[in-house]
RNA sequence: GCCGCGUUGGUCAAGGGGUUAAGACGCCUCCCUUUCACGGAGGAAUCACGGGUUCGAAUCCCGUACGUGGUACCA
């Protein structure tokens, strides 16, 4: 029986953005759903495209959704090698094989010439001519040079590619597991460049030659791929055969709010395209990603598997473990998405709600400490996180709603306070103060119930109603109209430092 | 321009000949809450258009429009 085999292949030119890691997400169940192997190709072969750090930043990302290749496959597997450089040598081999058996041709022609064909060419009906059957045989290359003059350029070393000789007036069709039947008129199918002049190969040789190689079963990859499919047809046609060609999947393409989702400019839709920062080499511009944000891994993952999949139920929330159990590629939609924030920052605030303490803790503690909040209390942090993680979105709002358990706010919303504050509110506070020192020092005593209990009978014996003093109270203890309940809060921070809220933000009514 | 792919509320979507056309996000109203949330109950809002086929079309077929991708010695 023949064993699934996956493969996502990093595009080392930039960050990873929410189409890239869909795409890794869904090799990643498919391959898991089938107990198969998921592996990584690295395209870091090209000079002019590979980006330093790129593929350490790829695999920190995958780490962190949870989405790691398999090791024993990316060491030395069965299969490998899985980086391009690796197998420079092949493709040369494999280029030359096709040009023997008359489905390629070397090409001398230059940039220039190309630049000139493509002036000379163009015409209203068609704006961009291509090196196609049309035109191959007025240029320069092995189909139109004698033998020997082909021989001689080629010892002579002169810059050349390889490139497929389409066939003319032929339906090239094949099945995509989520498109069906998909096909092309070959006549309309130019003559891609397999190997470059550098001796380099396209991205359509290599994965070919890739696939066949590595054992891939069932190839996933983005729709934008879908145009140059019938040339990778082909060449499994003349390579190894469509028998052995690996099954398709063009996912459907992620939009923005705009159109397509670009992985520039990010910062103009207001959220990010990435899933973790990236810093761009060449310009040294930072692009925030999703963890920065305050995204939780399971959130993110949940958030883009929902993106252009469901399972027919109503479900909308799964961890990893669920994805993998109920993936299936045939409810893949064949459409592309429209990417929505809004519910993005829901499907973080489910995950936030639904996870328990211990996995939040570390990251509220990084977070906190980030801003000058020590903690050293570990269960008292606990307590504070069940109480107000129902409130937080973004990992980051566990500073606004935490905090102030742990450091007395410095900014306080005043003029909240100050149109309704007067002498008689004054008065009050002085003396529940007062009130609250005589609490028992013995912890057993300082109880919300009581705190309250306390409050209102001094509220009712100063004739106030309760409610003018509650809004002033919770602004004195945590900075800020939100928060649990004023007495939870105060019986949490202590007696002490409930006293010493007070007592300062009085002095600033 | 040409080629490919697509089109159910603002967004994600279920539904694949007969449904009052699910559900979720967002928005609005109300309840709960002497804050902010959570939670609960409601509400507004959709089958791109035109032709067929059929007793019957969101669903099948053909056009058109629109969107999107490709049209590189980028992936």
């Amino acid at each position: 029986m023949s064993k699934v085999r996956v493969r996502f292949a990093p595009s080392p030119t930039g960050g990873l953005h929410l189409g890239g890691v869909r795409t890794v997400l869904f090799n990643y169940l498919f391959a898991k759903k089938h107990d198969g192997d998921f592996i990584v190709r690295i395209e870091d072969t090209d000079q002019t495209r590979f980006v330093p750090g790129a593929e350490e930043y790829i695999f920190d990302c995958l780490k962190w959704c949870g989405l790691e290749p398999d090791e024993s496959a990316l060491h030395g597997g069965p299969h490998g090698p899985y980086r391009q450089s690796e197998r420079k040598e092949s493709y040369r081999h494999y280029a030359e094989q096709l040009v023997n058996d008359g489905y390629a041709y070397y090409a001398f022609d230059t940039p220039a010439e190309l630049e000139k064909m493509r002036i000379d060419f163009k015409t209203t009906e068609n704006p961009s001519p291509q090196y196609d059957g049309k035109v191959r045989m007025q240029m320069k290359n092995s189909l139109t040079l004698h033998a020997n003059e082909v021989k001689k350029l080629l010892d002579e070393d002169t810059r050349h590619v390889v490139r497929i000789k389409i066939p003319p007036n032929e339906t090239i069709s094949f099945t995509d597991m989520i498109h069906h039947e998909v096909s092309f008129d070959s006549s309309l199918v130019d003559d891609k460049v397999l190997l470059k002049a550098d001796g380099m190969p396209t991205y359509h040789l290599a994965v070919v030659v890739d696939d066949y190689l590595m054992k891939i079963t069932h190839a996933f990859r983005g729709e934008e791929w879908l145009s140059s499919a019938p040339v990778h047809v082909l060449l499994w046609k003349y390579l190894f055969g469509l028998t052995n060609m690996p099954q398709w999947a063009h996912l459907p393409l992620i939009m923005g709010p705009g159109g397509k989702l670009s992985k520039r400019d990010g910062a103009k839709y207001g959220f990010p395209v990435f899933a973790m920062n990236w810093t761009d080499p060449k310009t040294n511009e930072l692009t925030e990603g999703f963890k920065e944000r305050g995204f939780l891994p399971e959130a993110f993952i949940n958030l883009l598997a929902v993106l252009g999949w469901n399972d027919g139920t109503e479900q909308e929330l799964y961890n990893l473990e669920e994805l993998i159990e109920k993936f299936s590629i045939d409810r893949v939609h064949a459409a592309g998405a429209k990417f929505d924030y809004e519910k993005a920052k829901w499907f973080n605030h489910e995950w936030i709600k639904k996870l328990n303490v211990e996995s939040l803790r570390i990251k509220v503690k990084d977070l906190l400490s980030a801003k000058d909040i020590i903690v050293d209390d570990d269960s008292f942090l606990d307590k504070v996180i069940e109480l107000v993680k129902d409130r937080c979105t973004l990992l980051p709002d566990f500073v606004q709603h935490a905090g102030f358990f742990f450091k007395m706010p410095v900014k306080i919303d005043i003029d909240a306070v100050k149109q309704k504050w007067n002498e008689e509110k004054r008065l009050f506070f002085e003396e529940y103060i007062i009130k609250l020192e005589n609490f028992q020092a013995g912890v057993s005593d300082w109880k919300m119930g009581e705190i309250e209990r306390v409050f209102k009978s001094l509220a009712e014996e100063k004739n106030i109603k309760p409610g003018e003093l509650l809004a002033p109270m919770r602004i004195m203890l945590v900075g800020g109209k939100y928060g649990p309940a004023v007495f939870q809060i105060a019986e949490l921070i202590g007696k002490d430092e409930t006293i010493k809220r007070i007592k300062n933000a009085m002095l600033q009514f």
